[in-house]
DNA sequence: CGTGAGCGT
């Protein structure tokens, strides 16, 4: 009697349940990396921080020096803002990560105008973007 | 200048 309601109603869980799981099976790639080495020598992302640079190097040589690897979406040097010289490293992007990775491989430790190149995955820029935390009521004197 | 490890106008 009441043993057959209690299975309906289980059984009618159960297929709702599957029917969801069937439905929705999205996962990020990038955070479930379970059976794949966590290292960072993965490719997050296709931009790569190029350091190791000459003070004397431009974007135009930088991406004229990794435009042979693939497509270069984005070639950044890091300029001085004081003086307008360039800091010594840059950044390229890369129209696909294979080819980021590739041209990585193959120009990290290379020597570029005499100096040895420092390559990695670079960083976004933005790191947590819009997220502000103001102050729950207390504004000054809370010290 | 001797600048040099790092992550951006």
């Amino acid at each position: 009697m009441m043993r057959n309601g209690v299975e309906l109603l289980v059984k009618r869980v159960s297929a709702i349940s599957q029917r969801s799981v069937s439905s929705s099976f999205q996962v990020l790639p990038q955070f479930c990396t379970s059976s794949s080495s966590s290292s960072s020598s993965e490719s997050p992302s296709s931009k790569l921080f190029i350091g190791g640079l000459s003070w004397s190097v431009d974007e135009q040589s930088l991406k004229d020096a990794f435009s042979s690897f693939g497509e270069v979406a984005e070639v950044r040097i890091a300029y001085d803002k004081g003086s307008g010289r360039s800091r010594g490293f840059g950044f390229v992007d890369f129209a696909e990560k294979d080819n980021a990775l590739s041209a990585k491989h193959a120009m990290d430790g290379k020597g570029l105008l005499g100096r040895p190149l420092r390559i990695s995955f670079a960083l976004e820029r933005v790191r947590g973007g819009p997220v502000v935390v103001p102050r729950f009521g207390k504004s000054k004197r809370d010290r």
